[in-house]
DNA sequence: TTAATCACG
DNA sequence: ACGTACGTGATTAAC
């Protein structure tokens, strides 16, 4: 016996739109497309798979207008207009099932139900068929007989009707099922039937009598009010059993039912589908199903017409430097559902072309950009990074995919452990990558779940994936350091740490490596005796602040704190720089995009952004940055970690402040010290700083103190001062605190997840670093989150606009542009309308610029 | 490899 | 009583 399933399309999919759509909200996907039904729909249909096992399928849909509606004006009157919203969903439904090999059917002016009926028909004349109808729908329970059955679905469940079953609950045949309607009508369909005859008569009659025929014919052996009611409405009687009848001659362009037959097809375009509505689980679902191929297998590619690409495609390059600017490449994994490919590196310019126009995931897409454009190719475009979903969910914030794999069970080396220290078999290289790239692929829709389920979907298609391309060209683009600059600079510090050490050793009494804080702690606390020695676990600690404090106490503390000063500009800065000038004459640095808890950038090799700036000696480091076009425009926000906090507390004295463009130091300061503003001093003013950022990094009386070096109980009072003042602040803090403990977590303003393992702790000390994190990374997250949306639109102008000036630094709330001198006032006005308009808060942002012909110049 | 120090926001 | 401000990276000495 072959088993045939029957769907009334129709009802699943009004089903499941009413199903979640009472609420008033419906099931959409991010461009707003409603998805409700559709998901409804499918899993019916992989329920119906599941449960029926079936040899062949069918569904039917109605189409334009049916003949009952054109012949009784009043069949399905009154019934609300179809949604927009369900409508919409339909050809996606007829799409979702051409793609999974399920043939529909539909034909005007015939219903759903008629061509079901008609199938039926078909089912009774061919001895080898039965088939299974599936809907909600009682009209189609006329259709039962020996060889189908009906799956009536109920709001929970269903119930099976055979023509046994169904004769036990009714007490009639199934073919009735149109004399009852007759009788009976249906609201539903405005079906009239005869007024004042309800089921319980119509059925006592029916079991009698058969037929309305019948009844009819023995009229006059019905009592009172029925037989008034049945002949008062006969005609409408007989009008009603015509609607109810379900017509089988539908002309439908098959020949036998062997053309329903059901062959399962999982291929692209139900993946681009299941994309298209973000059908997420339903793709994870394909992917685990799937296991096309074990993970060791793939294809070596040694000719790139081996390769056969579907959607999605998966890639991963492997470098044989962390430094993707010298590194050079051993391999390229590609994957697609069926197959893997190992790409040789000669082979991939041949094989990029082939990987233009599809949809493409990869790992460290910046990484790919700039390692392609160092070949001479372009990266095609890239819309997925499992590296940044990956660290917006704070899975890893190592930035090598093997931590993500490892916990998944599959074995793949440590890029540190193995290739950077040049230890792996060309062999074992290409079963990692051919894992990596599948892994790419088959963790995508598990990503891409939970990232809307954190509502986190925006922030990484609107922020942190177009950041990508913004990074690479500024790390491709470089800056400028001259190299001779630094080797003057380098000659003359070399003469003063010597003028200097030699001093030191005189006061010394002897020669020591002054470097070496254990040998200077000996020196300076037990040869010389002086007070105040804090033990460190190796010696004595000798760092700034004790040295500061030591001062006056012996004239070797000045020359130690010279020595360290220029020391640190000399290795770090002149040395250490000219390690990372390239061929080119520049640095080209890595901003690291997955490495801190905030959401801040973080620069690498060089790092270039911690350039020295304060002290006047270390920031005449800045003179060997030079642009590569004419000048320098440097764009900083003023206080934007204050302003975020006036917006985020909503303390309503700070708005004030900034709205009304105070310099909100000496603001606080009058405020704290109770003098007008024009009477607040230098001291007063940098007091009030100090105790506005403590109190953005969770400050404690004790670290207030130090830092002024004031009493503990004085810092206190300044702290508490400030509450008072601003109380929104304040309640800001508990606030925070309070759901940071609740959820475990704290989320920046675009809702940037950090995740504060440190609140569980059982250690008191822990605890509250964890509250000082609550209290910081909303603010600094935030902040973080602003600039990257003025990155991504000030590059997104630039191209627009076909600027030849480059974004290439940032330094967490400050840009730097290369400039070429033409476009000054055009860029500059771009550059600050765009940070200043990049969020609306309840106060303004601040921008402020200036220009320089090298680094040192520029502010 | 880790600790100490100091450069930046 | 505890120990003490958020987020980074590079260098050096010492293990």
């Amino acid at each position: 016996m072959k088993k045939l399933i029957l769907v009334d399309g129709n009802n699943l999919l009004f089903r499941s739109y009413y199903a979640t759509a009472y609420s008033g909200v419906i099931m959409r996907n991010s461009k707003g497309f409603p998805t409700n039904a559709l998901y409804g729909f499918v899993s019916m249909i992989d329920k119906i798979i599941t449960e029926e096992n079936p040899e062949y399928i069918a569904v039917a849909f109605d189409v334009g207008k049916n003949f009952r509606a054109q012949k009784f004006a009043f069949y399905k009157d009154g019934r609300k207009e179809t949604p927009e919203d369900l409508l919409k969903q339909f050809p996606y439904a007829r799409k979702i099932l051409a793609a999974r090999g399920i043939r529909y059917f539909e034909l005007a002016p015939y219903e759903a139900d008629d061509i079901i009926g008609t199938f039926t028909k078909k089912v009774l004349e061919d001895d080898n068929f039965n088939a299974t109808i599936v809907s909600s729908d009682k009209d189609l329970l006329q259709l039962i007989n020996d060889q189908v059955d009906i799956k009536l679905l109920k709001q929970k469940g269903y119930v099976r009707y055979n023509p046994i079953t169904f004769f036990a609950e009714y007490k009639i045949e199934p073919i009735h099922v149109i004399d009852l309607k007759a009788l009976a009508g249906d609201a539903s369909d405005n079906i009239p039937g005869v007024k004042g005859i309800g089921e319980k008569t119509a059925l006592n009659l029916l079991t009698t009598y058969k037929t309305i025929e019948g009844i009819y014919e023995h009229i006059e052996e019905i009592k009172g009010k029925t037989q008034e009611k049945l002949i008062n409405d006969k005609e409408m009687a007989f009008m009603s059993k015509e609607i109810a009848t379900i017509y089988k001659e539908v002309p439908l362009e098959i020949t036998s039912l062997e053309e329903l037959k059901y062959t399962p097809s999982e291929g692209p375009e139900l993946r681009s589908l299941y994309e298209e509505l973000e059908f997420y689980s339903l793709l994870k679902k394909m992917n685990q199903e799937e296991k096309p191929h074990n993970q060791e297998s793939f294809i070596e590619v040694k000719e790139p017409s081996e390769i056969i690409l579907e959607n999605p495609v998966s890639y991963y390059l492997e470098l044989d430097n962390a430094n993707y600017h010298i590194a050079n490449v051993l391999g390229l994994g590609v994957s697609d559902s069926k197959n893997s490919y190992f790409i040789e590196p000669d082979l991939i310019g041949k094989v990029l072309p082939l990987l233009e126009g599809k949809t493409l995931y990869t790992f460290d897409l910046k990484k790919n950009i700039v390692a392609f454009q160092k070949l001479g190719f372009e990266c095609p475009n890239t819309e997925y990074d499992l590296m940044l979903s990956s660290y917006l969910l704070n899975y890893s914030i190592k930035d090598d995919i093997a931590y993500l794999m490892k916990p998944e069970g599959i074995d793949v080396a440590i890029y540190e452990e193995t290739i950077a220290k040049n230890k792996f078999t060309m062999e074992d290289l290409k079963q990692d990558l051919v894992k990596k790239s599948r892994y790419i692929l088959e963790s995508y829709p598990k990503f891409r779940i939970d990232l809307k389920r954190e509502e986190m979907e925006e922030l990484f298609l609107k922020i942190e994936m177009p950041l990508v391309k913004v990074l690479a060209d500024m790390e491709i683009t470089g800056v400028k350091v001259d190299k001779h600059i630094l080797d003057e600079m380098a000659s003359e510090l070399k003469v003063k740490i010597d003028l200097v050490s030699n001093e030191i050793y005189n006061l010394a009494g002897e020669e020591f490596n002054i470097a070496s804080t254990k040998q200077l702690g000996e020196i300076l606390f037990l040869k010389l005796g002086l007070p105040g020695g804090v033990k460190t676990q190796k010696g004595y600690k000798t760092d700034v602040k004790v040295m500061h404090k030591l001062l006056g106490t012996h004239p070797i503390i000045e020359k130690v704190l010279e020595y360290r000063n220029i020391a640190k500009i000399y290795s770090t800065y002149v040395e250490g720089l000219e390690n990372y000038i390239y061929e080119d004459g520049k640095v080209h640095t890595i901003f690291k995009q997955t490495l801190t808890r905030t959401g801040r950038l973080s620069s690498v090799e060089p790092n270039i952004q911690n350039i020295p700036i304060k002290d006047e000696g270390g920031r005449k480091i800045r003179k060997a940055f030079l642009p590569t076009n004419d000048c320098f425009l440097s764009a900083d926000y003023s206080q934007i970690e204050l302003r975020i906090l006036a917006h985020i507390s909503n303390c309503k004295e700070l708005i004030d402040a900034f709205n009304q463009d105070s310099d909100i130091h000496t603001k606080v300061a009058s405020d704290i010290y109770g003098v007008p503003e024009i009477a607040v001093s230098k001291k007063m003013r940098s007091t009030a700083k100090a105790v506005i950022f403590g109190i953005v990094y969770g400050i404690s009386g004790f670290g207030l103190g130090e830092n002024l070096e004031i009493s503990q109980k004085e810092a206190k009072q300044f702290i508490e001062k400030y509450y008072e003042l601003y109380p929104g602040v304040k309640n800001y803090m508990d606030n925070i605190i309070k759901d940071a403990y609740k959820t475990g977590s704290v989320r920046t303003l675009f809702h940037r997840k950090r995740v504060i393992e440190e609140l569980n702790s059982g250690n008191f000390m822990v605890r509250q670093a964890g509250e000082r994190i609550a209290l910081n990374t909303p603010i600094q997250g935030t902040s973080a989150d602003i600039i990257k949306k003025a990155m991504i639109e000030i590059y997104e102008e630039f191209q627009k606009q076909k600027i030849k000036s480059k974004l290439v630094i940032q330094i967490h709330d400050e840009l730097i542009i290369d400039l070429v001198e033409s476009e000054k006032d055009l860029v500059t006005k771009i550059v600050t309308e765009k940070m200043v308009n990049a969020i609306s808060l309840s106060v303004p942002l601040k921008v402020s610029s200036d220009y320089g012909k090298d680094w040192y110049e520029t502010k």
